[in-house]
DNA sequence: TAAGGTAGAGAACGAGCGTTCTCCGTGGCA
DNA sequence: TGCCACGGAGAACGCTCGTTCTCTACCTTA
């Protein structure tokens, strides 16, 4: 038999719903599925979680945390301040190209699921206001004004959703380049 | 007994369901408290439509020309192409007063259903282009470039979802002056 | 080896869904 | 007045869901 402890179990379903609920929206996507698909008994499943709505809510904070290392990684690569403001939109681009992107998980959950759960609502809050946090330091670090952060947020979300939707990566370079235009002309 | 024209019911049964699906979210809606808040009978909602996935889509298309409509009003109300231009972030501002508002109908839908009904994707597809291209009309019409309009676009797309998401008209009003600025300065 | 406890497989359960069917009351018409 | 066709109310059906429960097989330990 193969061990496994609860961690990796634990590690095993979340990496699954994650996966799953952003591939078909959490609704569409069954415990028994998630269980075939995490390889867990659906007894480990609900000792694990307090149910659905509960996984779901980790999932969402447990992918705010990777999507903010996935875009650090650009960021810091980069190497003049605009360039890491900019850097953020080529992690965009890139994402895209994965057949399975369906834009902002936020949004998507928000859209499905807001008006239910106060708790999910709250997390993609947290979320929202992080991204816009951060924009805002790297902006103002680079001493343009607060409303060019503001403005290339708004840009970065339009560019999420409209990136999934049209299947293209030109939203992503369309929205980096109306970025560069704000923090060159300001 | 009050007399019900079939035209009549169809229209009772399209606006309760945009109500609905947009409140709640198509999924969270079911056809019993459909039929109960647009008051007709389960058969005849059944005669009239070829179950809920057609009348998602049809509530979605309704709503397609309503919206262009209501920013028309908007639009048209303006003076200079400018003014124009920027009046579709009035339109939103306003909507986002109501206390029901959520969004774009179309990019939750979207996320709701996306992965699993190409008519429903191929209707969103077509109201995303629709407003860039309503956009582009006005914007190149005024002699700038279209990276204006595609920019302008975004940043409408982006405030539409965080004008919900916080509840507040502040991300419309700073795509706005966004926009004015794109507009200014080409 | 024998007993006991643990964990997995999957049946069971109650609820809710979309959809269809049945029944009954009420109209119009000869 | 008697008949019939229609339409509404809502029961019924088959399915899927989230969640819990049961049973069995196996591993551990004395």
């Amino acid at each position: 038999m193969v061990v496994t402890t609860d961690t990796e179990a634990r590690e095993r379903v979340l990496e699954a719903a994650d996966r799953l609920f952003y591939a078909k929206s959490a609704h569409a996507v069954g415990m028994d599925e998630l269980r075939a698909e995490a390889g867990v008994s659906l007894k480990k499943l609900y000792q694990l979680f307090d149910g659905k709505d509960a996984l779901v809510e980790e999932v969402l904070r447990r992918r705010e945390e990777a999507i903010t290392a996935a875009t650090m990684k650009y960021v810091l690569r980069a190497v003049t301040p605009q360039e890491q403001v900019l850097a953020v939109f080529d992690w965009m681009a890139d994402s895209s190209g994965t057949t399975d992107f369906r834009g902002c998980a936020f949004i998507n959950s928000y859209a499905e699921l807001g008006p239910s759960s106060d708790r999910v609502t709250a997390v993609v809050r947290h979320q929202k206001s992080g991204v816009r946090g951060a924009i805002a330091a790297m902006v103002t670090g680079m001493g343009k004004p607060e409303w060019v952060a503001d403005s290339i947020f708004l840009l970065f979300e339009g560019a999420m959703t409209n990136t999934a939707i049209t299947v293209s990566s030109e939203p992503a370079r369309q929205a980096q380049k109306a970025a560069r235009f704000l923090l060159e002309s300001t």
